[in-house]
DNA sequence: GCAATAGTGAAGTACTTACTTAAGTATTGA
DNA sequence: TCAATACTTAAGTAAGTACTTCACTATTGC
């Protein structure tokens, strides 16, 4: 699993903007070519394109191109990564209030 | 849980920055002032200051003042919604991978 | 009261981002 | 072979980001 913090930044930067996460969250059904992604998306083919860049440049992505259509894929470990992340600070502080609930318990039971 | 597209720009945003991660990190351990997020940080306090409003617009962080002295604590709700948003693409993903593997194995049964 | 502490707010600057248009290359199907 | 398809690349621009410094206000402890 990826921590280190370069790729943590692209990854959550590559997150931050809805049109990646639209294409993101067509991916998650699939795979899909270029064309396919731009369809739904109010824009120029070129700006998809550099949006796909900073996706694949985050390792959200992975691409493949074969005659002139290029493929697009989801790379479940980089999702994972960042959802790793997300996921130790938010048990580090439940685990904290939950030792706070059980040291106000222990005192209570002690007075 | 929140969904808003706004507001996980914001959540993303906010978590694609290092120092803004570690002010997050140091907040997973417990509550911190102003200053104590800062010391860390090889950065003026104003510069802190203007992140922590980055946090708190993306409602990671909420924050209270007393006194002289501003306390800020995780909202751990927050950090539940950006988890989730990825957490189904990755299953959508997995779950499309399972099904193409019944598919195959099916398939090759028939044969 | 007064100095030290804790933070706030505004303005400036260098850099980055999210697009656009326009022109170009490679592939494919009839 | 030639037109349509599927991108690619470059350059330009408007807005946004991540700081800085400096001047300021509110609180606290002696």
């Amino acid at each position: 699993m990826l921590h280190d913090p370069a790729q943590l930044d692209l990854m959550f930067q590559a997150l931050a903007d809805p049109a990646r996460r639209s294409m993101v969250e067509r991916l998650s059904r699939g795979p899909a070519s270029v064309s396919q992604l731009a369809e739904p998306l109010a824009m120029s083919l070129s700006a998809v394109v550099q949006h796909l860049n900073v996706l694949e440049a985050s390792g959200l992505v992975r691409t493949e191109k074969l005659g002139r259509v290029r493929t697009c894929q989801i790379e479940p470990q980089a999702l994972r990564a960042a959802e790793h992340w997300i996921n130790e600070r938010r048990l580090a502080w439940e685990r904290r209030l939950d030792r706070l609930g059980d040291f106000l318990t222990e005192t209570k039971d002690e007075s």
